[in-house]
DNA sequence: AGCTATAATGATAATCATTCCGAGTATTGA
DNA sequence: TCAATACTCGGAATGATTATCATTATAGCT
């Protein structure tokens, strides 16, 4: 697990891409750009800075935390917990903050018409 | 887009097994399960009908709304709008609300560590 | 400066979830 | 019963991401 990162080129102006951006850019997006200063670039590099970049703290990935789709029945609207060490996912029985969205819409100056908000922690079965 | 569909049996099957589980399962998991009814199961008749059930409203995708992952170099606790037309995604300058966590992990009786939100609508852009 | 260890690179192949296609089957309505 | 068309399976295609590997770049040491 101990590792000593060495500095390269290509991961420093990722970093700077990154910070200059307020995008929230795809792998694709960096790779386009950075191909500019880096003519034989490869989709490889790309994806392992972004993860020396995440384990270093500099950068978020914003996605579930799982590769595959999920399915539920319950349409009824209500929030999800998920258990970071297995994986489950399962209702949380709180009530829906409607109020939210009118909250975040007068922030953003957008009509926001609904809100999704998912709980990270241990499950209880994982908690031993 | 006027499609009157025909009832299958493997699609209600595919909800009956959807409705009698709160696992939120993946289309493998219900692949494996309805492979004991329908011992020829294709996968491309999960996901087809996986749509078709989300169309009539009978069930939910839980997923990020964007097939490929998206990064942000501003680490900073923060919440996301993503408009549903264009796919961007945008912060929220909205106070985050720490307390949120202890009040899940009371209802659910689980261990909550961290959150997040999501708001979805139309940005300033698309919105004409 | 050279020397050594090892991290990083680009190219390509592999993987995994998901979507698409085409020929045959099931369901519907008349 | 018949025609129209949605649905099926199976396999091939896609798209994003990950792994492999020989070569190159970086960092620390003398």
């Amino acid at each position: 697990m101990e590792t000593r990162y060495k500095k390269s080129r290509q991961r420093e102006k990722m970093l700077e891409l990154l910070r200059a951006t307020e995008s929230h850019p795809s792998a694709d997006w960096i790779y386009e750009r950075l191909k500019k200063d880096f003519k034989n670039l490869s989709m490889g590099t790309v994806y392992r800075n972004l993860g020396i970049l995440i384990d270093q703290g500099f950068v978020r990935k914003i996605d579930f935390g799982s590769t595959f789709d999920r399915f539920d029945a319950n349409v009824t609207r209500h929030y999800h917990f998920v258990c970071e060490k297995c994986g489950a996912i399962s209702d949380v029985e709180m009530p829906f903050d409607d109020a939210l969205n009118r909250k975040a819409g007068r922030v953003g100056n957008f009509e926001v018409r609904s809100h999704r908000i998912e709980f990270f922690g241990v499950c209880r079965k994982c908690g031993k």
